[in-house]
DNA sequence: ATAGAATAGTACTATATAGAACTATACGTC
DNA sequence: GACGTATAGTTCTATATAGTACTATTCTAT
């Protein structure tokens, strides 16, 4: 690989900007309910409850250490709760309130928002193909962490 | 755009990981003077030095109070220096430090070796093509700030 | 020339983020 | 079964990050 790349360079703006934009949508859609940050725990957290936090680690590529106090302030704000493992007493299960499942329509809708604006000028196939391309890029991240 | 889309969720991902693993990179290679953020802002000066402080966000798409305190601390680190602008007494204008212009060739070994575990797989065709998308939803963030 | 708007940076505050060190629990080997 | 090791979470600390409100300076339209 001898050719110049600013893939990182890009991400890491791209991550930036986006968070920045998404924000904005929020609060121009009047969610105060929750934030970025936020709504990519709930996300996970809406396609399949019960994990532990070791498990939403992994599915957000957070470290756990970041989770411990951002589960604190959506506990606080009533959003998820933390629920004893049976088997394990180290574990603990997350699961989200009847207020956070109400959530993921108003999120759903800026999402769509997002997307728009973020693949501006992209046909269905490139999308398609840039996604696959992220994709692999995150899987070869994920490899290397062992 | 009906299809289903992962872009963002995977960008924050893939950010969050190859920061972590750029940080173990660093400290690998012994190098300990500057951290993943401010490499990034080294990057830019790098290429062009005596850029004002808005230019720098622009640049690196952070905002401009984040760099306030970044650039404070590699202040007091010796990497950059904050010198009056001639002719707008608003403006900064920002300069490396030797000490900083030294530590390029070691920040471009460490870039190599993201790279390598970055693309892993990818042929040089498909990362020019993965470059350009990025450089295109880029640019489509940037677009929406105004 | 001056008032009002725009721009450049900073101070302050809150959240996100993660590493290191720690505690409690479980597991694996003898 | 006991001891050493691995795993799950938390606490503590430091940096990154950005919004809001602020000050100083410049620009613009009259």
């Amino acid at each position: 690989m001898k050719i110049e790349t600013h893939g990182g360079f890009y991400i890491s703006q791209i991550k930036q900007l986006s968070s920045r934009i998404f924000e904005k949508l929020l609060k121009d859609n009047d969610i105060e309910e929750f934030n970025g940050p936020q709504g990519r725990i709930l996300f996970v957290l809406w396609q399949k409850e019960n994990l532990s936090i070791s498990e939403l680690g992994e599915k957000t590529s957070l470290a756990k250490t970041t989770l411990t106090s951002m589960l604190d302030r959506m506990a606080d704000q009533g959003h998820i709760q933390r629920n004893p493992d049976s088997k394990d007493r180290r574990q603990i299960r997350i699961t989200l309130t009847e207020k956070a499942k109400s959530l993921k329509n108003s999120y759903d809708a800026v999402t769509i928002q997002m997307n728009e604006l973020f693949y501006e000028g992209f046909s269905d196939e490139e999308i398609t193909r840039f996604d696959n391309m992220l994709a692999k890029v995150l899987n070869n991240l994920k490899q290397y962490k062992e």
